[in-house]
DNA sequence: CTGAAAGCGCTAACAA
DNA sequence: TTGTTAGCGCTTTCAG
């Protein structure tokens, strides 16, 4: 099929360009017959906008993404926005822009910002959702708008986004339990702590790791899952007390990134090196510890492209049509000791 | 800065744009001292081509990569290709066309296929060398073109090529290494089987994991290395006689993706699962070896997104000036059994 | 050697 | 409701 343009369908049409440029782009100035054919024809001939000649006529912001992500955690959502920032302007040529609503915390003024970026009419929203339950009934509301909706590292189950990006929280439970199952001595017995079961991507890898652990380690057993939610002092508490509890203990899998509690409180027991401990994620403040031997290896969940991937779906969806696919997840990273320095996280300049 | 264009510029110069064009573009048919002009208004002024505009007129394509990369190994080199077409793809509307000179095997017509390249003129060569010593030449004429030349997989030292795209082979053999200490007992004697050593890539591979294994195993030894030259059957002999010889043999690293004929042999003398193998790379043959427990884990060198980067960095160098870097390492990836299904190796329909 | 002008495909403003 | 036209920044052609 050759390569059609507006002159062209204008021409099969018998119309003007402006008619076909009205047509093509709904406006409502135009006889609702004659759209019907303009737009038929234009279907029939393959038309696709050459966005070079768009591009040079509108000079300002051709694809406006919109940006809503969190603060804090910094370490994890710095990544999220330094990928999705970065791979945007790549396209500068192309006139992409981000417009950036970062919010407080997870949960915490999300909707207000999604708000004010859907007052700005972009073509998509990029978010990371904290609160699925109040965010649900925006993000309806904006893909009505025909505004896309992308949610990065956390799924909203319940609403019509066009797609979610993500670590593989399946891929990274079966990971860690392979892995601890190999560090680890047949018949074993490790525990799991994670942040809230509650939480979806929580829920998932203790499940994963839960039911491939036994089948990777003979007779190896899963005795407790412990739940710190995310709060320091709870999660060191509970895990000193659980490795006091527990003498059998030989290893613990942490499927959230709060792993510095857990590692606190293995080394004011001197069980440095000798729990084998398997994390999730990676950053600076861990580093000591992988040099110490008490983090075997971390399941790392890539935050840098899971915002890479974001934006380039966003941007091939949107200037060239590719349909958004409904989930995207990411083949997790295995963080260890002599690799560290190849990780983004680890490095001093971001 | 505010952006400029050529019309701006050739009133600052008081010359007409033809003249502009002329100047920016080092045609010949110009006063020298008027380009010298030209050329520091354009430079001072921070003058960036819009290439929308350029786009829109040329038509045609505006960026031609040329991609000069093996037939066989189909398992390895179709994913490369696959990562710089489906990249390069996505630039279209840029005007970015991918220009494939495939050539039989490695070091088996690659330089006729790079000549042919050189004659058709792209702005940039991708290719996999095969044979480093014979290409260093042409790879220093096309540079001296002002072709850039982006060599993927591997290297060509002694050469002026902008930019390598690899896996970050330190790396491999580092992370291998690791993951084999913590899969065997102390003090456990080991072997590498590799391609040969006078091929850079794989030397790499071996002195990595050769200095790490005795450091993460206490008084863990390598006993031999093995070169198989990618061979099957030399392979198979070499690997079936150091079985039997090292009897104490409790781990084999295996850092060429030739790993079918050491499988097979390990199967021969009914020691799966017994000997501890650690592998490179990924491809559909070897799954039932993860499944029989043969293989524990495996490296893998993402050649897809190895193609995939070659291509994001030529096109970001020639539409938005990015500088290429010099070289690009990928962190490899870890391949076990329970996320077998994850890695785009192992999926039916590519 | 340099300038003037046409036109790439599209949008938007204005005219009919 | 539709047609006409200017012009985005650039390359290219033709005329000086």
């Amino acid at each position: 099929m050759k390569k059609i343009g507006i002159p062209e369908i204008a021409r099969l049409a018998n119309v003007s360009i402006g008619t076909v440029d009205r047509a093509l782009h709904g406006r409502s100035e135009i006889n609702e017959g004659t759209r019907q054919r303009v737009l038929r024809i234009a279907q029939e001939n393959g038309y696709r906008p050459n966005l070079a000649a768009r591009a040079l006529v509108v000079g300002g912001p051709l694809i406006k993404v919109g940006l809503c992500i969190p603060r804090e955690v910094h370490y994890y959502f710095d990544e999220v926005r330094e990928g999705v920032v970065a791979e945007a302007r790549r396209y500068q040529p192309l006139g992409v822009q981000v417009i950036y609503r970062p919010f407080e915390r997870l949960g915490v003024g999300e909707t207000e910002k999604f708000q004010e970026l859907l007052r700005t009419h972009p073509q998509v929203i990029v978010v990371c959702p904290g609160d699925p339950q109040r965010l649900a009934p925006l993000i309806n509301k904006a893909e009505l708008q025909n505004i896309r909706v992308i949610c990065v590292s956390s799924d909203v189950p319940g609403s019509t986004r066009s797609s979610v990006v993500c670590a593989n929280q399946m891929a990274s439970g079966h990971l860690a339990a392979e892995l601890m199952s190999k560090f680890l001595a047949p018949r074993a017995a490790v525990a799991i702590i994670t942040g809230s079961s509650a939480t979806e991507d929580h829920r998932k890898k203790v499940q994963a790791f839960s039911e491939k652990f036994p089948q990777f380690s003979p007779c190896g057993r899963v005795l407790e899952v412990v739940e710190g939610h995310d709060d320091k002092d709870e999660t060191f508490q509970k895990v000193y007390a659980l490795l006091q509890r527990q003498s059998a203990l030989a290893g613990l899998y942490v499927s959230t990134a709060n792993c510095l509690p857990v590692c606190r409180a293995i080394g004011a027991l001197g069980l440095d090196g000798k729990i084998r401990l398997v994390t999730t994620d990676l950053f600076k403040e861990m580093i000591p510890y992988f040099e110490k031997g008490t983090i075997l290896a971390s399941i790392h969940q890539r935050p840098y492209t899971q915002g890479q991937v974001s934006a380039r779906l966003a941007v091939d969806h949107i200037a060239n049509g590719r349909p958004l696919p409904s989930s995207y997840y990411l083949t997790p990273h295995v963080a260890m000791r002599s690799i560290l320095q190849v990780f983004r996280e680890t490095r001093p300049i971001k």
